[in-house]
DNA sequence: TAGATTGTTAATCGATTAACAATC
DNA sequence: TAGATTGTTAATCGATTAACAATC
């Protein structure tokens, strides 16, 4: 009932994934130790954060030595729920939507694309990447009763937000959105907005 | 010297283009002014925040009555540094560079993508989008006695911080990148970072 | 053992929110 | 004028950092 406390901020959840990135980098160099510090090292985070982030979940490291890489790795893979196979399904196949399906980076890190939606006749049909293109329309068809629980929306912008509310009604529990507006959904609906213009914009004020 | 204060928190001018957005939706429905409170509403902010955001700036709004949507767009976008062009130059033109090339959203809000550079001998040459792909090894001809600041990056993770090295010194002053990697550079340099799979990877936390 | 580094507590810092006088 | 809403101060909340005992 209301807000279970306990509950782990926002902010270090997403520090999470970080830490794992460069825990990966630090696996392929062949290190099989690393302390806090280390891991610290370039990535905009301090050494105490990363002991306090990961406090949160329990001791994972030996004092003196630090943290074994593997370990470490698993643990996080663990706590963010990436020791399975997450399916999500996009929609819109343009330009943006192409390039994600043919993107290598998903499959690699566990998120693979098993259905994709578009309005455009054009499209629909189409094999994408070992992807039938299939018509939005017919999303519910398919999806409502699939174990399908992530949306990547890349629609234009006037769509996104008619379109979220059937994802939504449609039992879909994370939307990674494209589109340059913010969803108004309810909050048990996780959703993460990717603009690259908005991005664009807030460095343009430290520029010139 | 030092830390020039009366710095306005990074986490403030990180709010304002979500406000421009809002603000030119708004005025598309024909709205001319608008309080704080339905500036807010669905932006996952409170208009006490909003007020206190825009007060770092000056006072843009009228007691009883709220803000002029278009006066209060233009300051922020005098606030923002975008009463201009941005030209930004394209390195890497696999799927998601070619995508980014044709993004109509860049252009129409004032960020122009006017160079693309790759190392494929095949892509060098081509015509994208009215751009002719240069390679990256001529890169520091065009660019760096140019007014071209902002480089967005879609290379290959490998390549990423040493292009990001060569950027530096050419003189880019921001950088957008797009390589799953945390890239490490002097900190007169702006870097933002756009990684779907950090996104999903924090999504998956709250999944299931 | 001596040195290094963790996990955690307490202190500090900064951001958000509540409240309200000013004023349109 | 009465009602609404701003801009701002002071209070609260939450996140980061410093410090250090525990311990490998």
């Amino acid at each position: 009932m209301a807000n279970q406390k306990n509950e782990i901020p926002e902010i270090v959840i997403s520090r999470l994934p970080i830490y794992l990135q460069k825990l990966n980098q630090v696996l392929k160099e062949g290190k099989t130790l690393i302390s806090s510090q280390e891991l610290a090292d370039h990535l905009g985070v301090t050494a105490t954060q990363i002991r306090k982030d990961l406090s949160n979940f329990g001791g994972f490291g030996k004092q003196g030595s630090g943290y074994n890489v593997v370990k470490l790795l698993e643990s996080l893979r663990d706590i963010l729920n990436l020791n399975r196979i997450w399916k999500a399904a996009l929609f819109g196949v343009g330009n943006l939507g192409q390039a994600l399906l043919s993107y290598k980076g998903f499959s690699s890190k566990g998120f693979e694309i098993v259905a994709a939606f578009d309005n455009d006749p054009q499209l629909v049909g189409k094999e994408i990447k070992g992807i039938t293109v299939q018509s939005v329309d017919d999303m519910e068809k398919g999806m409502c009763a699939s174990e399908v629980k992530i949306a990547i929306i890349t629609v234009p912008a006037g769509q996104a937000q008619a379109l979220a509310n059937r994802l939504v009604d449609c039992g879909f529990k994370a939307i990674l959105n494209y589109a340059p507006v913010t969803l108004v959904l309810p909050e048990e609906v996780k959703v993460s907005n990717i603009d690259p213009v908005l991005v664009l914009q807030k460095m343009a004020y430290y520029l010139d």
